[in-house]
DNA sequence: GATACGTGGTC
DNA sequence: TGACCAAGTAT
């Protein structure tokens, strides 16, 4: 089943939300720093964030020259601080490789710190208009559903994903303007848990035509986050962002108090990840960060 | 292929 | 209330 592109891209000539990084004059470099954001992470928690950010720090190399330890600053609570550092080092290495200009290429792209298959692909087709599928999880959605009958994409795989897509793309001219419309589709219309078919533009629809067959139950547990790494290694990092200078042990401790274990697991694996630097005095510190204070000062 | 990786909103 | 979900990447 294919989807009609004028039937999609009319849709989405009406539909389209007023995102700030879909304005006119925003640079690649800007839409590289929305697609990092937005990784895994709703558009709205995107929203007051990205604008001062891209304000801030215009190009990779005004990114470049900011620390590490003022990028997770900036990044404050969006999630997955890795996903800040990476970016910096993204920044660094167009800055010094590509002469301060985001490469327009897929590979070359995917070469970069924190760009794998999906971002890469945004930023060909968003940013530079090429034809080029991009599969995200809501793409993956509309395409299991619309395409193959099924209420839910089974487990990832790049090539066949790229191919159920690829098979669907208009003409180059279109490619990256269909390729948004099947996104935004998949985010506010065929959504997960409560899709809205009265709203939806296409005309015919396999999991529609199917008698809307249930999806398979997951097999893994829910992912949960009280009391995990995550949530250690989270409020280990709030106590560093919140304080100017590095601070003791008995600081970090006081934020994850009963189990110790599992607190110095989270502290090392900080300190592997690069999110986390101990200076010489012991002390703790985003990477980066002013080491003066006024007890240190002489 | 499975797993680790944040955080907060929603039903 | 807790499970599910959100424009993924790296190992």
């Amino acid at each position: 089943m294919r989807i009609p592109p004028d039937d999609l891209i009319g849709w989405f000539d009406s539909a389209e939300r007023d995102l700030p990084w879909r304005a006119p004059g925003i640079t690649p470099w800007q839409i590289l720093v929305s697609e990092f954001m937005l990784q895994q992470t709703p558009v709205s928690r995107v929203l007051p964030i990205w604008p001062d950010w891209v304000t801030r720090w215009p190009t990779p190399s005004a990114t470049a020259a900011a620390t590490a330890a003022d990028v997770l600053r900036a990044w404050g609570k969006l999630g997955y601080p890795r996903r800040a550092k990476r970016l910096h080092e993204c920044a660094i290495a167009i800055a010094r490789d590509f002469d301060d200009v985001v490469p327009d290429d897929v590979d070359v792209l995917q070469q970069l710190p924190g760009i794998g298959g999906y971002t890469a692909r945004a930023i060909a087709a968003f940013a530079y208009r090429k034809p080029v599928p991009v599969v995200d999880i809501n793409v993956r959605r509309v395409v299991a559903r619309a395409v193959h009958g099924r209420a839910d994409p089974g487990a990832p795989s790049a090539n066949r994903d790229h191919a159920d897509v690829a098979a669907l793309l208009p003409d180059a001219d279109r490619a990256a303007r269909f390729s948004a419309a099947l996104m935004e589709l998949g985010a506010v219309v065929c959504t997960a848990r409560a899709p809205n078919c009265a709203m939806c533009p296409l005309r015919s629809c396999a999991w529609r035509e199917g008698g809307f067959p249930p999806g398979t139950a997951p097999k893994r547990p829910a992912q949960r986050y009280a009391g995990t790494d995550r949530q250690a290694r989270g409020r280990l990092l709030d106590v560093l962002r919140d304080n100017e200078f590095p601070v003791s042990r008995a600081e970090l401790d006081v934020a994850w108090p009963v189990d110790t274990v599992q607190r110095d697991r989270a502290l090392a694996s900080l300190l592997a990840d690069g999110l986390v630097e101990q200076i010489t005095d012991g002390r703790f510190a985003l990477p980066g960060q002013d080491r003066n204070d006024s007890t240190a000062s002489r």
